[in-house]
DNA sequence: AATGAATGAGCGTTCATTCAT
DNA sequence: TATGAATGAACGCTCATTCAT
């Protein structure tokens, strides 16, 4: 069935497509129309790929994660001691700061649309939300599950920031600190 | 139906009745409607004390940061060794969990709406984040403003992350964890 | 009842004072606010003079009218011949052009306002059509009333042409023309 | 509901089928949804079409200028000397007498609606008004524009007459009186 | 598969009018 | 008398979604 696959190929060319755009305006500022016009196919052929916009939305939010994945474990080859892993992991956020600023909004908007007991049962977002815990475990090579998901937390609030941020105090230096924050905690607690 | 005496004083009661509404459902997803019904009060009579739609919600920002000062001022009075004042601040939005929550997600919600340029160049918002730095870094006596800012953006990620968070890992934990991490990078590099 | 008389005097006073605002803005254009600060008034006290916007304005058409037929009465005084007439006619216009412009505007919208059926059966604008037929036919000494109706109709032609229009022929110059023509006409097919 | 075919074609048949709804009624006092309604199509179908409610008048305003410049080249083909020419004006005037009502009270509402900087400064208005000045000077043969200009001036007058008037002097009468005092004027003054 | 005209509920906002004071 | 806060229906307009082609 090759129609199949190209077809999905498309889909995910149409959401990696429609990315910066959801990201900078927000999900109710951005309208189907401008959608299709970004994409460069009719309302109509937006409502054939994609039964709603919420569910565009959400397809977008998964597929950003799948491709997070892909990328962070691929980043964090060959560095061996825990500094060594912290400062891969923290050159790897400066390297792509543009693009994880854009998830972190997009992921607010996510949480933001729908309701809570809604994200709390919903796959998609328990599955990103552990995938992102286990791939911060398993690059920095921490036991406690929990220190990476706190560490997850802490790079999204430093992505936040930046959304309406002059340059006076860039990313890199607010990594620089979060990198060094982290060395001297586990210097003293352990991993 | 009785007359309003104080105008001013009822404008700012009436921000206070929709900060949940709009830290809830997020600026683009309330109504003015829902707005009104939730202050119990006509849509004309919403447009007799706002402007508009964005001119309230900018006056809610403004509002709040301004109630922040004086909460946060007195919750530091008595703490004398940085570990101490550390531990103050921690334990004083863990007390205020809930409505430091909101107001993050209104904060986000109000860069969002607003674009760059305007953020930016906003009194509102220029004036509101000099706030947070310098409450932070007088609380805490820190010499290094960025070190403040940064601190204020680590405790603004752990707030937007229960947004959509279960209670496995409660905030209380987190920032446990983050007051050791202060810590410990205080130890190691001064304040 | 010294009060009774004070209080139409003072309704009579606040109908001069909004006769320019109506006129430039048109009836459906000015908000009762608008017409109340206007006039130095709350809108609760507005509504004391006047029961509702709609009688406000007829009351203010029908106040118009009777002040023209003193106005023009004592213009003509003095012109004995009929091309003297005409001019005296001719220049009372030209001397108040500003005035009778913002008339036949109001007037206009007064019809557009009133439904055609209302119109026709309204005891105001039959009355105040009549005057103006009088006033003509008397002012020019006429013996066939249809001719002063249609001569009036001419003139707010005339004013009407004034109300987007620039210098580029000075109402001065077309009533000149009128005068002529009517002259003209009189001449060949007497009074 | 079939898909239209010729989008500009249908937006013009729009154009004529709302023509009447705004001359009876009047810019102000028609909405969108009576608009929408009287087309027979949706309000978002209407906003398909025109871009605004004062787009939609401006358009209109347009298409019927250029809808008289055909009617009247082809009323005044074959009258020869300027009496003929003169009398072939009044009758086409009075063949469609219920059209150019309407369309003098459309005329004064766009005037009024626009103000007075943005009128003169219409292309489309000033197109319009040379438009007709041209066709009367053309028509009757005219040496002089301005007679023209004021010619137009005074159908305007006996045109706008009729919005709220009865039966007892009709269109056709007044139409002749002014056929004779035109025709008066250019005995004695000439073209 | 693809188009884009069409729908209509719902948006932010206005404003004639009322009424407690 | 006079005030102006309050009301709520109605406005111009938008946009997610549908569907004839």
């Amino acid at each position: 069935m090759p129609k199949v696959v190209d077809s999905e190929l498309y889909r995910k060319e149409l959401l990696h497509k429609c990315f910066d755009l959801l990201a900078e305006k927000g999900y109710a500022n951005v309208t189907t129309r401008q959608i299709s016009k970004e994409l460069g196919i009719s309302t109509g052929a937006l409502y054939h790929y994609f039964p709603s916009k919420k569910i565009l939305f959400e397809q977008l939010v998964e597929e950003m994660s799948q491709q997070d994945e892909v990328m962070l474990r691929a980043a964090a080859q060959g560095a061996s001691t825990l500094p060594e892993r912290i400062a891969a992991l923290g050159q790897f956020l400066v390297e792509h700061e543009s693009y994880f600023v854009k998830q972190a909004v997009i992921w607010i908007d996510f949480c933001q649309h729908t309701d809570l007991h809604e994200i709390l049962n919903n796959p998609v977002f328990q599955q990103v939300d552990e995938q992102y815990q286990q791939m911060i475990t398993s690059v920095l090579g921490l036991s406690n599950p929990k220190v990476a998901r706190f560490i997850w937390t802490l790079i999204n609030g430093v992505l936040i920031e930046q959304i309406g941020s002059d340059e006076s105090f860039p990313f890199g230096e607010q990594i620089d600190l979060l990198v060094n924050m982290l060395t001297a905690y586990f210097e003293k607690h352990g991993v």
